[in-house]
DNA sequence: AAAACTGATTGCATTTTGCAATCGGTTGCA
DNA sequence: TGCAACCGATTGCAAAATGCAATCAGTTTT
């Protein structure tokens, strides 16, 4: 995990801050789950990231200024990991590489719908939803106050899916 | 590299194909590169791949359905890679996350030259692309004849860029 | 006072990576 | 015909990264 400056080619350096099995898949939970602490991210991974490479990545996604650490007042233990502009801005990037993933890969249906709602929304729903991770992680005021957040849309359609799975896998059994 | 089925995300499904050093530096050399021998992305890529990876990923790539191997009709024991459909919907992708790292990381001008154009180009330059790369990889017809090739023309403002440079720099001395 | 939880850290075995040397076969040229 | 250069790899080995379990000191809850 050093691996500097292989190339000054965009592709690369982007391959070198996630280029790895886990950046993305924190920045992804703490984007599209909300995460914010080292247990949430830990314990809430589907994947099962180990602490230490957890607590590794968060560093090293730090060092790169891809997050921020703060205090949280409420714990005097607890850290409040923050995206910056520069992780916020990777949300296009997390769209497509879903909608490529649902199309190409062996994806799950509950687990691809928030990318298939992701796909369907679009550039304006990229821009809402980056707009709502600013106001939460960088404290800029919310200017178009328009109905439910993107995340909550598209954790609202992941329960419903799952729920209807689990009436269907009832009325089965 | 084995890691198989974390989960059924989609994100991470991706993140398993190509989240490591070298899968995407050799599509991206493939694609924007044009090669399509063993020796030419080992010696041409700019951050020095080693043989045994480079033999390694071509394996694990075929095995995932983005490369084919054919024999090379003029030459006994060359092999010609070619990019599937799947490979080539990376396009879009790359074009992402070229533009993405030329606003956020250190990426040299003569090198993000072509990211720049491949994103002012958008949607349909990429299409473009793409169906270039169909017809080059996969033997469908080109059904528009359009100019220049998309990549030719990348290659042309990176190779007038270095000229350029060179010659600020000749001058200079 | 005890139990549970906070963000980590440590030690250790396994896996992956990167590097250099090398392989057997093919080709082009003298 | 000989021989160097080139072809797609493969091997051996050291270094680094990973995954796992146990543990830490401090904080909050019960």
């Amino acid at each position: 995990m050093s691996m500097d400056r292989r190339s000054g080619c965009p592709i690369n350096l982007s391959l070198e801050v996630f280029g790895d099995r886990w950046s993305l898949i924190i920045l992804r939970d703490m984007i599209f789950g909300g995460r914010r602490h080292f247990r949430e991210l830990l314990n809430g991974s589907m994947e099962g990231i180990a602490s230490n490479i957890l607590a590794d990545r968060l560093k090293r996604l730090m060092e790169l200024g891809m997050l921020t650490k703060a205090d949280d007042p409420s714990h005097k233990q607890k850290a409040i990991y923050s995206l910056t502009e520069m992780a916020i801005t990777l949300v296009p990037i997390l769209a497509h590489l879903g909608a490529w993933g649902r199309v190409w890969l062996p994806v799950s249906e509950e687990l691809s719908i928030r990318a298939e709602l992701l796909e369907k929304g679009g550039q304006p729903m990229w821009d809402k939803f980056m707009d709502e991770l600013r106001h939460e992680h960088l404290g800029k005021p919310l200017d178009t106050a328009s109905g439910p957040s993107v995340r909550a849309t598209l954790q609202a359609a992941y329960q419903a899916l799952v729920a209807s799975k689990a009436l269907a896998a009832d009325s089965a059994a």
